[in-house]
DNA sequence: TCATAAGCGAGACGGTACGTCTTGTCTTGGG
DNA sequence: CCCAAGACAAGACGTACCGTCTCGCTTATGA
């Protein structure tokens, strides 16, 4: 992520990159992904192109910068621990409902869909992206699925040898497919049915 | 003078379709996808770009072609009825594992890792190709898994309740998921690990 | 004057061409030579850029050819044999004060002035443009004093170990470098001058 | 606040100043006119864009002042009254060969011609320098033709009506253009000829 | 049998965007 | 308050592809 010959960072305009980002989350929005492009968040963000070449190195690479920002946010506007934890009312299968009701709204929503996606999608054919999307987007959500998941098993409501990095994909994986790839619909009941299964297995009990 | 819209079928060069699924597929696999150019596989493929234009209304268009051409290709080379079959042992969780093993080994075949992940990729970004890449390429591979559940159903050993398409995303869904997005490793053990947890879920028994 | 790959001039499309001529005659005169610019010349032709750096490798190759069709142009229209003669009434002085005038009124006629100035520049300082420049638009000129002078020779109005080509400079250089680097003012008195001085001296007869 | 209308001159750093000089003329040498940027001056001279902005209003008038600095101390070396001075031994031919075989070597001593021609060349396209140019640089040479002319008028060698001004022309100029316009070679020959030439004309005597 | 109309290779065309370079202005921190 | 350093908005550079458009050249009927 470092450009050529290393930048003053401390000069960095913090208008500019406010408005770089503002402008590539809007026309990501307005004309999608590929049309989307270097040339034109420059033009909209009232900025040079050298500008945004010099402190970042690709447009996904914006983008993913962007998002993130993006996301922060929305964290902070939520209030400080209240957001992004998954709720312990004792019972494992209604927490994990309750949280997933949640995803399904917001990956509907579409101030997050359309970068969200756009990302998804470039760090599936760009290996670099990808493992840096997975680890400043995915990872932290994930982690809580794992805390979940070890608190359920300190109470006895998941069995112990239970891998929990490989069993909170039960549930998230799915989803996470049906929304990428268009595989199938995704509904509250959809999920409800993921959090079933997963935690009795579709064999007879 | 209509050129565009009905090109006549029947004149179609054989040999120009088949340099173009060629070199489609040598570029995306030696420069990766977004540097796979229409120029670059009209000229590597001794055709003009006219051509390609005529057949192809886009470079995801020809690159699903070719990959559904090679798909079909495999399939003729590895026998009538043999391959893409889900053995049935009587017993799902065996048969289960092994396919899911052909599988891994598939995904790490770098003749179809590469365009198959280009396409993955276009296809999230690009809905209607996204639609396309599931209904040609993933729907047929799901659907034996539809029909195994279902004779598991019939065999008592999986729930009657339960529903076959959603069920089998409990251990496709993480399989693909890790692969598209890295979000983790890909080996035997771990797809083993999903079947157990998939038919006898996480909680205690 | 060759490009890279040597693109197929049997297809050259004429219409560009003309476009490309027009633009950037039309430029040079409203902005300047600097000013002008190949992304200004093609947007006013109506062009893509590619197609002025497939048949041109620079802004001074475009105006040079430019202004050579302009000048061909004006020969053309200005009858067959008729103009770009000097006339020979017997009388060297008259015939060459009288060509002089001609120079003078075209010298400040602001259609050849600017390209003219503009491409004499760019030759100053790019040789090989400078020695196009004098081989296709000075040297015909010259060509024709030379001529006048031999036939002056003939009729013992010049003197016989004169060499026509340094004579002609007489007259020819002065007018030009005052114009060029405005070393003085330009009038008909002042080449009639020029005239006396080149044909007498200037020393006591 | 206003920065750019009144710099302190009496602050100005001599060693910039030199060290632009330096680099200007350097680079011009080096790489040609065209190729010399104000960018690369100051990373040459060591030296903030802004110094050269604050002091220069261009990259012509950056090379002009480093020229004419070039030329100053060129004289000053050369000693006091001895140099562009054009001698009077009385005749008026002999002076004048003797002082343009000088000249036809400084014209091809590398040190001045880059330079000299970049600064001609931009002269004659951009009208403002150029009369800078012409005044700084060539009037004062000029002056000196001017003055021995009128030596020789006073001396009975050259014809009172004649104008100095322009008589000068009929040696200089052919030289000039020659060189400036690639026009034809330059040799002791060729300016021997040209004084002959202006004496005595090229009528039969 | 032979014109005739299609597909074809080639590649010029009008465009858009790329990533780089330079301009001239502005800002920061050091002396 | 000059200076070195360099970020900034602006915009031209020359290149790469896009998708459309002609050009001649097979080639394969169907009149």
């Amino acid at each position: 992520m470092a450009t050529q010959p290393t930048p003053d960072a401390s000069r960095r305009s913090e208008k500019s990159r406010r408005a770089i980002y503002d402008a590539a989350l809007a026309l990501v929005g307005e004309v999608g992904y590929p049309r989307t492009t270097i040339e034109g968040i420059a033009a909209r963000a009232g900025v040079g192109k050298q500008t945004i070449y010099r402190w970042w190195s690709s447009k996904a690479d914006v983008l993913l910068e962007a998002f993130l920002d993006l996301s922060e946010q929305a964290s902070r506007d939520a209030g400080p621990e209240y957001e992004f934890a998954i709720p312990d009312t004792g019972d494992l299968a209604t927490d994990l409902k309750a949280v997933l009701r949640l995803t399904v709204d917001q990956l509907k929503d579409p101030r997050f869909e359309i970068p969200s996606r756009a990302l998804a999608a470039e760090g599936v054919v760009n290996e670099q992206l990808g493992r840096v999307f997975m680890t400043k987007l995915l990872e932290p959500s994930l982690l809580l699925y794992v805390d979940r998941v070890r608190a359920a098993q300190a109470a006895g409501q998941v069995r112990q040898e239970v891998d929990p990095r490989i069993a909170l994909e039960l549930w998230v994986s799915p989803l996470a497919q049906r929304w990428l790839q268009y595989t199938g619909p995704i509904s509250y009941e959809y999920t409800d049915t993921l959090v079933d299964y997963a935690l009795h297995g579709i064999a007879p009990r």
